[in-house]
DNA sequence: AGGAACTAG
DNA sequence: CCACCTAGTTCCT
């Protein structure tokens, strides 16, 4: 049919994962890492002996994350600790309340993988996962070809030098597909020279490679996923793990009575578990299908009953369009246009771009949680140690070393106060500054207490002062607090005393460039990537690829009520998920024009796009 | 702009 | 929203 043009993304995220998605166009690749076994992997990389033994990372007193040795043994997240004792006493037991390891980790592993990207659309999400859209890169490989022996393949890494990258078998899958028992199928085998089959079988032997060289050079494994789409190779990466790759297979359109891989696979799955559709729309979703209140997950730590509607209940039954997921799922608080979204979603249709990366943080946010925090003294000690801990951030993130003559240490180190102030530079400018806190609700009269999730918040211009680079933190700290932040306080609980917060925020927003645009690679940067790409490729493969060793950050807290996540550090903001930003997705490759209204969508969109229509008449 | 709601890991 | 924490987007005003 049509011939649509995918090209190909590749995700990656470690301790278990990478991604890849076969888009209309484009190529996605994605998987899903557990967040849990990250942690754990982040330890077991740090000290390798760890790899043999049962070891689980605790927080409060939980386990939030243990390795599959553990696992072996019984253990699970979200045990208790004396539980897993008793169940294995010999399990090593390490801390993770501090989680700046796991931010380092996840930035050096990330900008490993990003050396592999020719067109920087490399995407994070959390500290595990990353989308990779390597779409480029297939296409230029589908054309080295040598259709006469496919068997013989050279999957080439760079433009700029053929010699680097490795042999493969392009007329074979690497890895396991759905289905299953597609994973055999050879390229002729599969008479339709299809181009996505190609095209799939090359990224799969891609994500192959990458996953061991995160494992030969950073002591990491990987899931990943293989795909068209953010969401298909997110959903198809869970299939295997861990270190494992899973494809999913064409054909994906469904045509005459046979239904394509895409709905297949998709179909099954619960409502709730398809990237974009969240608690509130799920809900919504289920009790439209089921009629009646949808029970709601216990809350116990073991799974929660949720009513199972799945994905196929939700696209066959008889009301469901567009229109009426408008109606249903829009509003206040909605984006508009949430009913086609859906719609696409349940349809395996999913049109967002893997994101470029990112150089800054968008915003950086820092918080802590309070049993009760009701007096002026306590919250001014909470600001201090707030806006001391976002003073940090600010300098790891958002400083660069321009360290260009090397260790010349500058006169200037009188003071050991003042930081080195050599050359350092703001890569970025947060203009505002935002305080949020979450009062505790009075006990109503019957002794129930009133919902409230509300964060209340004012922001301001943030102080240029905190930019200075020659006075030392804790005097920033101070005039933060009491120049900026405790005013913002008072606006926000006028009242001297009678409330009681159970959290507190600060956050700088609004980046602003301190120069050029350092954002996000654009265009003009791409060119020069391309540029290096051949000697940084190198350097991989000489296993000479250690990133700059960013900053620790030691500051710890405590004393907050949390369960997975202490409070303690704040984390970077490179992580993005837009799952459903639809626009921009067709810069002209192909796939299939609906005759009716003009939409362009991938071949196998096609036939639930006109049942669209049909509906809607 | 600022604030709230929703989503995500 | 089971809780938790940091962050992103989007809508409303």
């Amino acid at each position: 049919m049509g011939k649509s043009r995918e090209t190909a993304h590749l995700v990656a995220s470690y301790s278990a994962a990478v991604r890849q998605a076969l888009k209309d166009k484009r190529f996605v690749s994605a998987y899903e890492a557990d967040y849990d076994c990250f942690y754990a992997s982040v330890f077991e990389a740090e000290n390798p002996a760890l790899k043999s033994l049962p070891l689980a990372v605790q927080q409060k007193h939980i386990i939030v994350t243990c390795n599959y040795e553990a696992r072996r043994r019984g253990l699970h997240k979200l045990q208790l600790i004396s539980e897993a004792k008793k169940l294995c006493p010999d399990v090593v037991i390490v801390l993770g309340e501090d989680l700046t390891r796991f931010r380092n980790a996840s930035r050096q592993l990330y900008n490993f993988i990003r050396q592999f990207s020719w067109n920087n659309k490399i995407e994070r999400l959390g500290f595990d996962e990353v989308f990779l859209d390597v779409t480029d890169i297939i296409r230029y490989n589908v054309e080295l070809l040598n259709a006469n022996d496919l068997t013989n393949s050279f999957f080439c890494l760079s433009q700029n030098d053929p010699t680097l990258g490795f042999p493969y078998n392009a007329a074979e899958l690497a890895g396991h597909a759905y289905p299953a028992s597609t994973a055999c199928r050879t390229i002729a085998d599969s008479n339709e020279l299809d181009n996505l089959l190609l095209r799939l079988h090359l990224g799969s032997h891609l994500a192959q490679h990458l996953r061991a060289q995160l494992e030969e050079h950073k002591g990491y494994t990987a899931t990943v996923g293989i795909s068209t789409s953010k969401l298909l190779s997110k959903l198809v990466g869970n299939l295997n793990k861990p270190n494992g790759q899973t494809t999913l297979s064409p054909p994906y359109e469904t045509s005459e009575g046979t239904t394509g891989n895409a709905t297949a696979f998709i179909d099954g799955h619960e409502i709730g578990k398809i990237p974009g559709i969240g608690f509130k729309l799920a809900q919504r979703l289920r009790e439209h299908i089921l009629q009646r209140a949808a029970a709601i997950g216990s809350g116990l730590v073991y799974g929660g009953t949720k009513e199972n509607v799945t994905v196929r209940d939700v696209r066959t039954h008889p009301t469901v369009n567009p229109e009426m997921l408008e109606r249903l799922l829009g509003g206040p608080g909605s984006p508009h246009g949430i009913g086609v979204k859906v719609w696409q979603l349940i349809h395996a249709v999913d049109h967002s771009k893997v994101g470029q990366a990112r150089e800054v943080p968008s915003q950086i946010s820092i918080e802590d949680s309070y049993i009760r925090l009701d007096t002026m003294e306590e919250v001014l000690r909470e600001l201090r140690m707030l806006a001391k801990s976002l003073i940090k951030r600010m300098h790891l993130d958002l400083l660069e070393e321009n360290d260009d003559d090397a260790g010349t240490p500058p006169a200037a180190e009188h003071s050991k106060e003042c930081v080195s102030l050599g050359r350092r530079r703001w890569i970025a400018h947060p203009k505002t500054l935002r305080l949020s806190t979450r009062p505790r609700p009075p006990l109503n009269s019957d002794g129930t207490r009133a919902r409230s999730f509300n964060r209340i918040s004012r922001s301001a211009p943030l102080p240029s002062f905190i930019f200075s680079l020659s006075e030392s933190v804790d005097a920033l700290t101070e005039r933060l607090v009491s120049e900026a932040l405790l005013p913002m306080f008072r606006k926000l609980h006028p009242e001297r005393s009678g409330w009681d917060l159970s959290l507190v925020n600060v956050a700088v927003t609004n980046m602003a460039d301190a120069a050029g645009d350092s954002k996000t690679a654009t265009g003009r940067d791409i060119s020069n990537m391309f540029r290096n790409q051949a000697e940084v490729l190198k350097d991989v493969l000489n296993g000479d690829t250690d990133m700059p060793a960013p900053i620790r950050s030691t500051d710890g807290r405590k004393g907050s009520e949390d369960l997975l996540v202490p409070s303690q550090e704040s984390r970077t903001g490179l992580e993005r998920g837009e799952w459903d930003s639809d626009d921009g997705a067709e810069e002209q490759v192909s796939v299939l024009t609906c005759e009716v209204c003009g939409a362009i969508m991938p071949a196998f969109a096609m036939l639930a796009h006109q049942r669209f229509h049909e509906l809607g008449d």
